[in-house]
DNA sequence: CTCTATACGTAGACTATCTAGGTATGGAGT
DNA sequence: ACTCCATACCTAGATAGTCTACGTATAGAG
């Protein structure tokens, strides 16, 4: 699949995972690949920095969090500005695949 | 709209006007403007770069047309390439909005 | 000892959008 | 006449977000 496609849904997918529940960046990914059913390879080359200049953004918060296995984690959770940017993206979706219907929908074949 | 959501699917669009009838530049924009439902307003620094890159790519075919009030129009039309094209762009749309709501499909309440 | 998974991160290339500017014709309004 | 808007093409440069490819480090399996 394209991945330009991605550009300005993923911090939509990003804030939908995260008004779930805290995750970090790596079960974040998993997470998105797994409910995409197994559409969405979220690269970190395009994960981290948007999970960077969404908290400059104040979109979220992080914190740091050690498991047993003397593994790091840095968690995430939605600040209220970064669940009301959510509901935005959420409709900015609805209206943009509308869009993208009316267009497509069409009656013609393709070839 | 986030502008950033057309990344990728600009030129779906204008394959897909075109596999209905041949169009120019300004007519393709007018077309998509209310096929969209007014959500699309298709700017010229995007809808003219498209075009050419398009037509070096050999999607597309293009040809100038008079008009009677002395108005050059630049028709394009498909090319079998781009016709090819266009059946797998609508296959990674579909595959992707499919992504997308499996993402966003999950219940939970925005706020 | 190597390989994979887990977990973070950045640098630089690429690309596609946008704003803002340019040229030119025709018609409507003042 | 003059201005303004619609029609119709175009490009330069800014911006921004994706990717590949790399680097660091720990844990567990074979």
């Amino acid at each position: 699949m394209d991945p330009k496609l991605l550009t300005g849904t993923l911090e939509m997918l990003i804030l939908d995972v995260l008004a779930r529940a805290d995750s970090y960046g790596y079960e974040l990914a998993q997470t998105v690949l797994i409910a995409s059913g197994e559409r969405f390879d979220l690269k970190e080359g395009s994960l981290y920095p948007a999970l960077h200049r969404m908290q400059r953004r104040k979109l979220l918060r992080s914190y740091w969090v050690n498991t047993q296995d003397r593994r790091r984690r840095k968690y995430y959770s939605l600040t209220p500005k970064g669940r009301q940017v959510l509901k935005t993206k959420r409709n900015e979706w609805t209206q943009f695949s509308r869009g993208i219907q009316g267009v497509l929908g069409q009656t013609y074949v393709v070839a």
